[in-house]
DNA sequence: CGTGTAAGGAATTCTGACACG
DNA sequence: CGTGTAAGGAATTCTGACACG
């Protein structure tokens, strides 16, 4: 599921998280979506999962710059290698 | 494989078709893409495999209307179940 | 810090039609 | 029949900024 072919606004219906937060999460290099030639953003469906858990930590508490530095510590996969990288 | 996620401008790329030909395919009812709010077409990954299928069929000289007709009769998935409907 | 919003522009997609054969 | 193309419009996405706190 790492084919970046999503692009953001079925990401938001997917999620339900806003443009404003998916973009956010990137500028933090939270995810990495690849490019369209004209700029739009194409995400894969292991990225709209780890936008749900980055999303989820958030309300944990946790800020944006802690989970960029250690993603081991809390990446963990609802199923063995779902979100493997 | 089956979410309806895909916009046919990355379908064109993962297929090499040109958006006439998918749009076509659609119009003959050999694909069923669903629509967002604003009428784009979303595509599931079976559907760009199925797209490339169909593609290859009238190739081979079939018509849109005798694909359309016997499914059965030419849609023998690669792996078993991968274009199951 | 994380998120909302209005702003203007650029890229994407849509439909219906004319064309060829 | 299957596909190309130009046409005009509508929906989608982008960036940078101001705002709040």
């Amino acid at each position: 599921m790492k084919e970046k072919v999503i692009s953001i606004g079925t990401v938001r219906d997917l999620t339900g998280l806003t443009e404003r937060q998916i973009r956010y999460y990137e500028e933090k290099k939270l995810v990495f979506p690849t490019r369209t030639a004209g700029g739009a953003r194409k995400f894969s469906f292991d990225d709209v999962e780890l936008l749900k858990l980055i999303h989820s930590k958030l309300k944990d508490g946790f800020h944006t710059f802690e989970l960029r530095q250690q993603p081991e510590k809390w990446l963990h996969p609802y199923e063995e290698g779902s979100l493997s990288r």
